[in-house]
DNA sequence: CTAACTTGTAGTCAAAATGACTATAACTTA
DNA sequence: TAAGTTATAGTCATTTTGACTACAAGTTAG
């Protein structure tokens, strides 16, 4: 336990997308404190490793999970917030795909929440969560980060609903997919679904090399919530 | 110093706005490593006290500023960052007026150097630096932070000026001001400008308490730079 | 095998926002 | 009084939006 440092720690918020639901990975904690509890995965940082890589390497020993969307949210410090000794947590999101990284047999301890049926969750994690899904929502609308959620392949009804659980609010179809598809970010694919039990749509894949020619250009992925109307009431 | 956390530093990213110009405020270190050289102003956490408290006073003995805008950035934890032992920084960044808050003799180490022209930067404070730029340049046009930079009372160019250094791009007048002031987030002052050589310009004030108001209603803040026209070569 | 149902996808249309300008007002200084 | 600055109101064509409609393409129920 010398080679690690013992002030700090690492906690992962694993956000993933199924059936029409936000979900986040949470583990049954093996060693006290709060032994058997749901919480966030989470370790402890090795000297000889920088703090992202440490990240990954935890998410690694803890889920299985590696290469996946991983990106540091903030530092958690409250002076009590882990009553053992004094630890100030850095706070990780991850965003995967369900089908992309399937939960293998090495995560036993592992299970897939809604993120509307979270157990309660030890130390600040619950603080932690709500700042990670603040986040998630913020970016989701500025950054392409929500392709990070679905499979390499999907359909625009796969991400209208993505944006829908994550925003929290029902959106027009037609004009969603006016608006996605003009960005020029999708490339449609001479692919459909398949076995679904209506008409098969296309399949879309997220034009990352595109994405990036544009932003140096000045481009601004902006994906808005419609805006109710202003009341406009003196003046 | 038994009382410190020996494993984590803060340091901080001032910004300023001042006669059209991005600054940033930089001290003299007074103790090594790198003693003398112009830095970020940093330090330690006292085991008694939350990050966020260590911040502000860190900030307040270093540079006698207090009551301002101050977020956290990021940890930054490369093994090697700081050559003396490994320490992880957690970064903040603070947004303040130059007029609201002079610096007062307390701050004699303190100085402002305007974002083009930073001398070089000790341990891995160039890469915070760069990072909390492009964290300001994203913030300023999703969340309305760019009034902390300015005074409490300004005039619409002053806030299309502060656009243009953050952006780092020229916005047209007339349009810069009919989308501002449409937000309905300006309260136009019985004010003008004093004390200059042409046609004095309304005073404006950012109305807080309204944004918080419509923000609850999913309004969201949005000032987009001109999206230079999408060059559709093929399809 | 036709009808009912589901989802996909193309359009329409009025309203609002945007980008590019023009024009004029209000001051100061030469 | 004229020239120089900045403020501020408006115009106008174009694009984007929000709210819908219509129809296509499959599946399943009767």
């Amino acid at each position: 336990m010398a080679d690690m440092l013992d002030q700090l720690s690492i906690d992962c918020l694993i956000f993933g997308f199924g059936e029409g639901q936000l979900r986040l990975l949470l583990i049954s904690r093996e060693d006290a404190p709060a032994q058997g509890q749901w919480a966030l995965p989470g370790g402890f940082i090795l000297r000889s490793e920088s703090i992202d890589d440490a990240s990954r390497r935890i998410l690694r020993q803890l889920t299985g999970l590696q290469d996946l969307y991983l990106a540091q949210l903030r530092a958690f410090g409250a002076v009590d917030r882990y009553p053992p000794r004094r630890v100030v947590t850095l706070a990780y999101y991850a965003l995967i795909s369900a089908d992309r990284h399937p939960l293998t047999s090495h995560s036993a301890k592992a299970r897939w929440f809604p993120v509307t049926e979270l157990p309660a969750l030890p130390f600040d994690h619950e603080a932690i969560f709500q700042e990670g899904m603040a986040t998630l929502r913020r970016n989701i609308r500025h950054q392409p980060v929500g392709f990070e959620l679905l499979p390499e392949k999907f359909t625009l009804l796969q991400l209208q609903q993505l944006y829908e659980a994550i925003l929290g609010l029902p959106l027009d179809k037609p004009n969603f997919r006016r608006k996605l598809t003009r960005m020029d970010l999708l490339i449609p694919l001479p692919e459909y679904q398949r076995e679904v039990a209506h008409r098969a749509a296309r399949l879309y894949r997220f034009d990352k090399d595109r994405y990036d020619r544009l932003c140096e250009e000045g481009f601004v992925f902006e994906v808005a919530p419609p805006r109710r109307e202003r009341k406009t009431p003196d003046r």
